[in-house]
DNA sequence: AAATAATTTAAACACTTGTTTAAATTTTGG
DNA sequence: CCAAAATTTAAACAAGTGTTTAAATTATTT
């Protein structure tokens, strides 16, 4: 007599439903949702396959929950320091800084995220959960206000998100491709993580935020 | 009795196996080599299964070639460029305009070299393969000239080629991801894309040619 | 035109896939 | 402690996987 635990958790003990998504998690996140099967995450989690349907019902939608975790943590990495109390120039620079350190910790993450949106089979969009709570931060009404006082460049705000996201994300996303390519290891390639994000943000802060030429 | 086919083709009609690479080619871009059955491959051809294993013996055979033929394209866009006889700060430009000309009409190109590299079951390295027409364009030692007489900022090969590559290659890695966010269009995107590349252009060489000052 | 080789096909192969069933085990509540 | 519920398991399911076999078809050569 087989029940989901929806819901209404009746004194379950959730530690067996949490080890099978933190290592759903592992997998998916680096052989992604074709590149592995049910039975890998089985066996990442040291028990019987059927557990899994027992718990979530089926590997798409233990896919859809790790997938809206791991875009609920990128989120709030966001949001934090839109919240912040701080000029755009400094919010900018602090966002860098922070979204460098969270995919230093979390590398995975880019591709992950837009491996799973590109096959997205069902056409949700993902854009009012992920916008709303920026907007609320105030961050655009800011953007636009920097921008009329000419603090910032004009640019939509669109090739602004495509500007920043190119330099902090890609460089996760390529780490493989990079170590291939120049024949270094895992420690060599942090540092050179490290350099780029010193350089994406004077590079980023100089365009985004250009000194009418100081006299 | 099946034979396969080698180098030694004795008038064969070519186009039933370049058919296959083409359909082939469209699919592993689309899906990637795990979303993807060789018989979806088949039906995208128009024909049975087994002729795929007959001209190209399995399925990783076939992906490994498209592959090759994908990185070989790509690295053909760069090597045009740098064997211009053009100065580095040209050559930079030019190099930036070209590639995202080439991804505009090959806009999956980017992720799939890099998912391909990223679950590379084996260990053989793309690098040799790769460096070395480049290095044989003299580009290298171009830009080490353009250091020693401070025309270009002196930051590693690796940096440049990671904030290069961040730029250009992931705005169209994140397409989809991008229309999802902000709800557009393909006509949308494509018009943002012209205007990253004027923003890049512009944003990159002020970077990487920091012009001593004018008076 | 006949024989030989090359190409294409349908069918089967062994194996893996996601999911379900039903039985076994553990935990819980009275 | 014991019945009822929740959890875990082994086994099976049908469908899909890459690949191979052998027969059928087409093209080539003499």
């Amino acid at each position: 007599m087989q029940r989901i635990c929806q819901n209404k958790q009746m004194k379950i003990d959730l530690s067996t439903e949490e080890k099978i998504k933190a290592a759903a998690k592992r997998v998916f996140m680096t052989k992604g949702f074709d590149g592995c099967s049910v039975r890998d995450i089985a066996k990442e989690v040291g028990s019987n396959v059927a557990l899994l349907n027992y718990y979530f019902r089926s590997k798409e939608k233990l896919f859809e929950l790790i997938f809206e975790g791991a875009m609920s943590d990128f989120l709030q990495s966001i949001i934090e320091v839109f919240s912040s109390d701080l000029p755009l120039k400094e919010k900018t620079s602090l966002l860098i800084d922070k979204e460098f350190d969270f995919f230093m910790e979390h590398p995975e993450l880019p591709m992950f995220i837009i491996q799973a949106i590109q096959q997205n089979k069902n056409e949700s969009s993902v854009a009012p959960t992920f916008f709303e709570p920026i907007e609320k931060t105030g961050i655009f009404q800011q953007l636009k206000d920097a921008q009329a006082k000419g603090e910032m460049r004009p640019m939509s705000l669109r090739n602004i998100t495509i500007l920043l996201m190119s330099n902090v994300h890609y460089p996760f996303m390529s780490k493989k491709l990079t170590q291939q390519f120049h024949g270094i290891d895992e420690a060599t390639l942090q540092q050179d993580l490290l350099a780029h994000k010193a350089h994406v943000k004077e590079m980023l802060i100089n365009y985004l935020f250009p000194q009418n030429q100081p006299a």
